[in-house]
DNA sequence: CAACGATGATTGATGTATCAACTATTCCCG
DNA sequence: CGGGAATAGTTGATACATCAATCATCGTTG
């Protein structure tokens, strides 16, 4: 009600959250950089490439896939292009968009870092948990993103919704 | 070894943790940043200022507290300082060092944006869990981040862990 | 006390994320 | 067909994060 604050446990719980979200992901991201000079993001945007037809995609459809904003990627492809890790090309039947075509040097680079990424995913995440656990989080957090994306639907307030980074798509 | 690739479950569990995560973030940072001009980076500054005896804090406590890289610490003081929410000072017993101190400008924002912030915390997240749920995910982030941590001494730096040194690393 | 390593903090370069504004094309409707 | 709305994508400004390098001071020890 005045639940202005939050209990001990509340706070304790959401605390903890964080903090271990961001352990985690300092770790990956620093691990997956330092191994394969890919950031999150950049292996996010190689894999999705890796595992469409022709190993391309037009803009809005990566950017819904990644579910990042059009901005957000296409700065970020404009540093990938500069790497060589992929290439713009004309789209033949519209003139307003493009094709992002993953390169051989990508594919090479996203070919090296996926098993790197996945163990150390296994690592720091999956081997610290057990069985239980697992199940556990899954259940909650697949209730949980339910619930956000409900809310995110319903509500007329929040216009430009895409948002978030997803990412990783670790293999099968 | 076979275990190159996650299963089934497993990838479920970590992608819908990574989602929910995501977009819980999206939500939080977005709502506070229009509804009182604060990061979240902001807001945990000033908190940890608010909090401390006369309002203010070493810098490498703050950067502790925070879990900052002390450079990141730096840069986003010197924004800070700039819009007025905190002020440096002298520090009169170690002249490398300075204090943080929180200014009347700085404590009116964070008591404004308190209530805001917590509010959201719980519209997305406290309130769209169980209470088991909330005690489930308190539990198993607490034992995750132990080991994490535990990990983090185990093996400090990435690089200056044992083994991998020709001992020529850039030298000259 | 002088040399020196550790500590507390800043700086500059680069990469990344977000917002708002913009261009160009396509779609749709009368 | 003409004109606008929606769509695809780029750009610039600003904020933020990370790394490596730097700097001054402090503590210790020979």
């Amino acid at each position: 009600m005045a639940d202005v604050w939050l209990s001990q446990s509340e706070q304790l719980a959401w605390r903890t959250y964080l903090r271990a979200h961001a352990l985690l992901d300092a770790h990956l991201n620093r691990q997956l950089q330092s191994e394969t000079q890919l950031s999150q993001a950049d292996y996010g945007v190689l894999v999705h490439l890796s595992e469409a037809p022709d190993e391309r995609l037009r803009g809005y459809e990566l950017a819904r896939g990644l579910q990042w904003e059009k901005s957000r990627l296409s700065h970020h492809l404009g540093r990938m292009e500069r790497r060589g890790l992929v290439q713009r090309r004309e789209c033949p039947t519209d003139g307003r968009g493009a094709f992002v075509q993953l390169t051989d040097f990508g594919r090479r680079r996203i070919m090296a870092a996926a098993p790197v990424h996945v163990r150390d995913v296994r690592q720091w995440f999956v081997d610290l948990l057990t069985p239980q656990q697992l199940r556990d989080l899954q259940s909650i957090n697949d209730s949980l993103l339910a619930k956000l994306e409900a809310i995110d639907s319903a509500c007329p307030g929040v216009e430009a919704c895409p948002e978030a980074n997803g990412e990783d798509c670790g293999g099968e």
